[in-house]
DNA sequence: TGGTATATTAGGTCTGACCGTTAGACCAGA
DNA sequence: TCTGGTCTAACGGTCAGACCTAATATACCA
């Protein structure tokens, strides 16, 4: 309950307490506003905002104000920004992609340990199984069959192989139908891949191990079989994480000698 | 395999091939420029990068473009910007908070459905509790503590219980050392949070219950006993989810009657 | 010694101009 | 009827320069 009278201290000073404020900039208010718009859904998907000399002349801002509040919407994915004659900021909705670019930041800005990747991978892969194996549509097994296929006939490519093993370990996200884990995988499996394309760990034995678990798993997804889909995918990559570590400590102590 | 000779069409028209051609602003090239610097490690965090006004010299690009590509770094979290004497952008490697940003844009523009976002909580959180079981610092169990306490002195206030329940989560979160899942969490709670407060689902056998888990799962995570942390953790969350779910058929059927 | 001007250095904003790209309309030659 | 050239208007992209505002270092004074 506030006192009946000034607040005074005993200098004679107002005692009004404020906290620290921000001052936010012109431009953060402009694309916190649009973006409030955009997420309200007040555009549909692909609506140009109005052009840049539009939204001078409606905010009383100065185009640079408005057009760094047009960068950051862009980086944050929210707009895609095309030039030329009936060019303008489109709206659109964040992805995977986004996501996937910001992972990929976080892990590679962390230096996040590989380890670390395969932890969260055995986290998240066998429950876009599960989810798989109820969700799927027949599209979803196309392209999880055609990861299969590309696998096979991959041949002694390397990166051939490795390339065709994350179509296949993000076909298997796709179709869980949940774009959080999805993205989540798409980073993933990149960045598994990079840390993963330089180490000679991939001999003839992995790849038929590899390919013989994707078939496995897909056809438990097929069969809608969503208990051998989480069993056999946390298997697969349980233990190929462990054959990464087995090979990372085979290869080091003789580094050590 | 191609002919041998010029590749022409019926029509007599050569069949060169093109795809479509990406032609990068300045301002990005800049900023790419700069990403890599950053993120290879030739800049220590917190070091600045050179004013404005010096890399509109170094650069011979204006300096509207030079903001342009700092403002793009800001907004990755790659630096902070600070104003005045002794200011200018500070690098900085994107941690935790940058990625939950992005979830939460990934979350609110794709609507993302309540049952999703706690389908990816069963995935995750119990392989959390199974990690901070195993790394867990005295600092972790201090944060875990502190919530639980926060949590069983709510009283009747729902924001409080609620904000005490994520902060708990959170501690879990961290307490695994994994930045890549305690980014994931933080954002996912935010969201599970602001789906869950207007519902009137939190009753007092609710909370009588959740307290009870989180106590066993802490005192799991004290005693670094990961069995029991994961199957505990997975236990409350999965229940907690069947709970809403039950909740919101009880809730539903009566508005079709 | 401690507070208070003042100068300095940084980012933030604005103005106005011009450049480059693109869609669309129109025209001319094969 | 195609194909290519040309023009124009509508966009975003870039630039140069000025001024405002915030934060700090530093000299100065009580």
């Amino acid at each position: 309950m506030p006192p009946a009278v000034p607040n005074t201290t005993r200098n004679g000073r107002s005692s009004i307490q404020l906290a620290p404020m921000e001052v936010p900039k012109a431009s953060d208010v402009l694309a916190n506003e649009l973006r409030e718009r955009i997420l309200s859904g007040d555009y549909v998907e692909g609506t140009p905002l109005p052009p840049e000399r539009e939204l001078v002349v409606q905010t009383k801002m100065s185009r640079t104000t408005v057009r760094e509040a047009l960068r950051i919407l862009e980086v944050q994915g929210l707009v895609r920004i095309k030039a030329g004659r009936a060019g303008g900021a489109f709206v659109q909705r964040p992805g995977e992609q986004s996501m996937a670019d910001t992972v990929a930041l976080l892990i590679r800005g962390r230096q996040i340990r590989l380890a670390a990747l395969l932890e969260t991978r055995e986290a998240i892969e066998p429950f876009c199984a599960q989810l798989a194996a109820r969700h799927r549509t027949d599209e979803d097994l196309a392209r999880l069959d055609a990861a299969n296929d590309d696998i096979a006939g991959a041949g002694d490519n390397l990166d051939d192989f490795l390339q065709a093993n994350i179509d296949w370990h993000v076909a298997v996200a796709s179709a869980s139908h949940n774009e959080l884990l999805s993205g989540l995988m798409i980073s993933l499996s990149r960045a598994i891949y990079a840390a993963t394309e330089n180490e000679g760990f991939i001999d003839d034995k992995v790849r038929e191990i590899t390919v013989k678990a994707h078939r496995s798993v897909t056809r438990a997804i097929r069969e809608k079989d969503s208990e051998a889909a989480v069993r056999r995918m946390s298997r697969h990559v349980h233990s190929y994480a462990e054959s990464i570590k087995d090979f990372e400590k085979r290869t080091d102590i003789p580094l050590d000698e």
